[in-house]
RNA sequence: GGGCUCUUAGCUCAGUUGGUUAGAGCGCCACGCUUACACCGUGGAUGUCGGGGGUUCGAGUCCCUCAGGGCCCACCA
């Protein structure tokens, strides 16, 4: 059965787990006669959510104040996504801080978001159901989408039903509710000890409203603007985007060559990727001390086809190595001609529309020549695509075409949730400061970095990098559907015309609004669109623009002062590397603007997944695997000690055909079971017992440096140190120190069995947070309590004396005897001579206990070595050294 | 073009402020069903620490340089 989907992890009867006796909650369990895997994590779960074990303790935390708390800023994930191993890995980085730091006896500060606004759910609807957004459209409350689950769809807009606004955000809430709750188990399934009571949807309402009033602060301190500017566009969301979503793709290309034209009858020749663009030439640029082309500087020349008069400029950026050294400056070609007709001051002359289409009539067509004008009717209403290959065509008719186009493949810049190249067209737009035009923000920001602790270390260059790169303010509107809102309306004044530069804003107290419904403040809502009335602003804010808040958003700020004192500024931002330039950026960005503050103290960056050949693993082949069916065929303990075996910022290679890491992990959470069991099966040790035999109190001395070193690397955010020590301390454990005292726990000795459950009892709780669920099912045997409340471990002891390691190495050198002999490790031993340290006589009884050992003679040496060993029925016996 | 990061056993990786014969796990080989565990146990073999140069009594570790992966950024006609 399916142990991760919403059904079968909530409802799973009692009798699905065969050895849950009983209901109680406060009881300890019996230690099953078969210790396994299987089971535990829905058992433990529920368990876990009854009793109320990872809630965040409010009073508390007001009463003792924010020292008591650990918050946690968690990235909300994509809910019409889909979770990949990615997200296991990292928020299993996460998790893993976050239960050490309750054992420690912080109260956890650790919710939940959903990020489901913004275009991927958008997208993810319109494939689901069929469906497309026309906002002419009215409400039809009884609508139907013509699909349920994809199965058909067609991605062709044409295919899709359209529907009013108001349908599709209904569409929206509900697939991404089903997708949140998909999510939810998955979490869940994996152990993360989040508190389900505080989680939140970045389209939720308090969301929304934090995100509106956040806004309308930067709105009256300047921060927020509006501005009338070239933007890039995607052609097929129909929408601006941000810098921060650009993504560079090779395409295939071609230089064409063209032939432009002097007054007295030469020509330049200039090259260019994009020559349907030249009816939106404005001029010929060249640097200014490109020798050829200074002769033509402040002349003019006129554009094949459409004959329009364009002036040659000078300008440092144009390269003189580039294509023939000139180029056409274009409205908009490229981020170059943006800069060009700022500096350069040249016209605008747009022939690209929003939808990557040439407009039905070009800007400079009065420009044109009668033949140009002919020409461009062929061109309009072209995408981008077809008008160039029309374009080709009429420029080798008119031979203003030099050879032919040569291929090449160059970068282009993409939206990344997009699959055609980037427009870049005039639109006015919300924009955020963000330091790229202030001088003393950018330092606030770069201060700001500083303060906070990048774990590791060198991930904040990434951050340090972005923030002295940023080339324009962060642009946050989008022409979409499935957001929150710019809260803001504009008077429409006795003509009829919005006035934009004069934004009405909502109470925030009124918050969250629609303006596309709610009527403005003071208005009627009869008013809308009216001479002397108002029209409400139609753009939502991208995504980022709410979950840059999540502090904000998951801490009460603003609704509820006390709790955010004590959770802001948070202990932990954990996240993704990928999304530094985004998330992280943003998020110190609004606490800086809004708090004057970090938003956290530490950030822990986990690095990505690479496939078995060192290549980033890509969505598409990434996903064959997913998190639930991975958790379910290896357990999730399994899988949390594969990505607890990962430090941050590493990449963690995995190959699906062959997960190695994930076996080991399931080993020994198999072993710890098994482990657990034998100690327990000596019985209860008499309440007096102390570890008192050399050998137990060396081996209790071993394990107080495993965990003062486990302490130190989980207070420096190492998880993989903390878990390589106690992993390798458990295992000696098992293998030397469990077999060398058995004899003696068997004979009922109290010192060998106290030390046992001591040992065992801290081993537990240091491995507590990388397997939870094999730990707290082992603890439950003789605990009432949750391991994952119970307290970190601390040990005092004297320094080790190197006794166990010294009785470990010798009886390496019988074993090693006894395996070259090829005899069974229980042969006997008739007798054998020990050299060693002296101090090895204190153990030397369990040494011949576990050895089968009749005559052991010590010799006192600096080296170990294991001499003259007599096997009892074996027909050969020669000299060992250990 | 700029930056970050990595290069140690067949594979995946540890190697803290430079200090003896460089470690672990997996895999491999051999042995053992030893009453916690066969989803196991025991033992074994395995490395010019990417190349070159330098500092030092001493370098996997520090400096320079070269090479090769990976990632990020960049005004890519």
């Amino acid at each position: 059965m399916g142990l991760y989907t919403g059904a079968t992890l909530r409802h799973l009867t009692i009798d699905t787990v065969p050895y849950i006796v009983e209901p109680e909650p406060s009881m300890t369990s019996a230690i099953p006669e078969k210790p396994a895997l299987e089971g535990l994590e829905a058992r433990w779960g529920e368990v876990w959510e009854r009793e109320g074990t990872h809630r965040f303790d409010r009073s508390a935390a007001l009463e003792a104040g924010r020292a008591s708390v650990f918050s946690v800023d968690t990235p909300p994930p994509t809910a019409s996504g889909s979770l990949h191993i990615g997200h296991v890995f990292s928020y299993t980085h996460m998790d893993l801080a976050a239960r050490y730091q309750r054992m420690r006896g912080k109260n956890l500060f650790y919710p939940m978001g959903w990020d489901d606004n913004g275009l991927p759910t958008e997208r993810r609807v319109q494939n689901y159901y069929g469906v497309r957004c026309d906002p002419s459209l009215p409400y039809d409350p009884a609508f139907t989408p013509p699909l349920e689950g994809g199965e058909g769809a067609s991605t062709k807009a044409a295919d899709q039903v359209p529907i009013s606004r108001r349908n599709f955000i209904e569409l929206c809430e509900r697939l991404t509710e089903e997708d949140e709750k998909q999510f939810e188990d998955v979490w869940r399934a994996l152990g993360l000890s989040v508190d389900w009571s505080l989680t939140y949807r970045t389209i939720g309402t308090e969301a929304q409203a934090t995100a509106q009033r956040a806004f309308l602060r930067n709105l009256a301190r300047g921060e927020a603007y509006q501005a009338d500017a070239p933007t890039l566009w995607d052609v097929t969301f129909r929408t601006a985007v941000a810098q921060a979503e650009l993504e560079d793709k090779d395409q295939p290309a071609a230089y064409h060559r063209v032939s432009f034209h002097t007054p007295d009858g030469g020509t330049i020749e200039i090259e260019t990727t994009r020559p349907e663009l030249l009816p939106a030439c404005v001029a010929l640029v060249a640097h200014p001390d490109d020798e050829r082309y200074q002769p033509f500087f402040g002349t003019t020349v006129t554009t094949p086809l459409f004959g329009v008069e364009v002036p040659v400029v000078a300008h440092h950026l144009a390269q003189q190595d580039k294509g023939s050294g000139i180029a056409m400056i274009c409205t908009f070609g490229d981020v170059t001609d943006v800069v060009w007709q700022r500096e350069l001051d040249l016209p605008i002359r747009a022939v690209i529309g929003p939808d990557g289409r040439l407009l039905p009539e070009a800007p400079a067509a009065d420009l044109f020549t009668d033949a140009g004008r002919e020409a461009y009717t062929e061109l309009a209403g072209k995408t981008v695509f077809s008008a160039k290959a029309r374009m080709v065509e009429l420029l080798r008719e008119s031979g203003d075409l030099i050879g032919e186009p040569r291929p090449i493949t160059h970068p282009v810049k993409f939206f990344e949730k997009g699959d055609k190249p980037l427009e870049i067209i005039s639109t006015r737009q919300w924009y955020i400061s963000n330091g790229a035009r202030d001088d003393a923000l950018r330092d606030r920001l770069l201060s700001a970095g500083r303060e906070i602790e990048f774990h590791p270390d060198f991930m904040r260059v990434r951050y340090d990098n972005w923030v002295g790169g940023l080339t324009g303010d962060w642009l946050i509107s989008r022409q979409r559907f499935f957001g929150v809102p710019i809260p803001v309306w504009y008077p429409v004044d006795a003509e009829g015309e919005p006035d934009r530069a004069a934004p009405i804003v909502p109470a925030e107290d009124a918050l969250p609004v629609d303006p596309s419904s709610d009527a403005a403040p003071g208005y009627d809502e009869a008013q809308r669109g009216q001479p002397g009335g108002f029209v409400g602003e139609v753009d939502i804010m991208d995504t980022w623009a709410t979950s840059s808040l999540t502090p904000q958003i998951a801490g009460g700020w603003e609704t509820d002062p006390e709790l955010f004192a004590a959770v802001f500024p948070y202990d932990l931002r954990s996240q993704g590397q990928d999304i530094i330039r985004t998330w992280l950026f943003s998020t110190v960005l609004r606490a800086q603007l809004e708090h004057g503050s970090i938003p956290w103290t530490h950030a822990g960056i986990s690095g990505f997944i690479v496939d078995p050949d060192r290549k980033k693993m890509s969505k598409s082949k990434g996903n064959v695997v997913t998190p639930a069916a991975m958790l379910e065929e290896h357990g999730s303990d399994a899988v949390r000690y594969w990505a607890a075996s990962a430090r941050l910022g590493t990449d963690a290679a995995f190959d699906p055909q062959n997960p190695k890491q994930i076996k080991i992990g399931r080993r020994l959470a198999i072993k710890v079971l098994n482990a657990a069991k034998f100690v327990y099966s000596f019985g209860e040790p008499p309440a007096d017992a102390r570890a008192t035999h050399p050998l137990d109190a060396d081996m209790l001395a071993e394990l107080a440096v495993v965990v003062r070193e486990a302490t130190r690397a989980y207070d420096g955010y190492d998880h993989a140190r903390a878990l390589e020590v106690t992993e390798q301390f458990f295992w000696t454990f098992c293998d030397d120190y469990l077999e060398l005292v058995k004899e003696r726990a068997y004979a009922g000795d109290g010192s060998a069995n106290a030390a046992l459950r001591e040992a065992l009892d801290i081993m537990l709780r240091l491995l507590a947070p990388v397997i939870p669920f094999a730990t707290e099912e082992v603890w439950r045997w003789t605990h009432d309590d949750s391991i994952h409340r119970a307290a970190w471990p601390v040990l005092e002891a004297d320094a080790p004396r190197g006794l166990l390691p010294a009785v470990s190495a010798a009886l390496i050198g019988i074993r090693r005897a006894k395996t070259d002999a090829k005899a069974s490790q229980k042969t006997e031993v008739l007798s054998a001579t020990l050299a060693g340290p002296a101090l090895i006589a204190d153990a030397v009884d369990d040494l011949r206990a576990v050895g089968k050992i009749g005559e052991l003679t010590l010799v006192e040496a600096d080296e170990i070595a294991v001499t003259d060993i007599v096997l009892a029925e074996t027909p050969e016996q020669a000299p060992h050294g250990a």
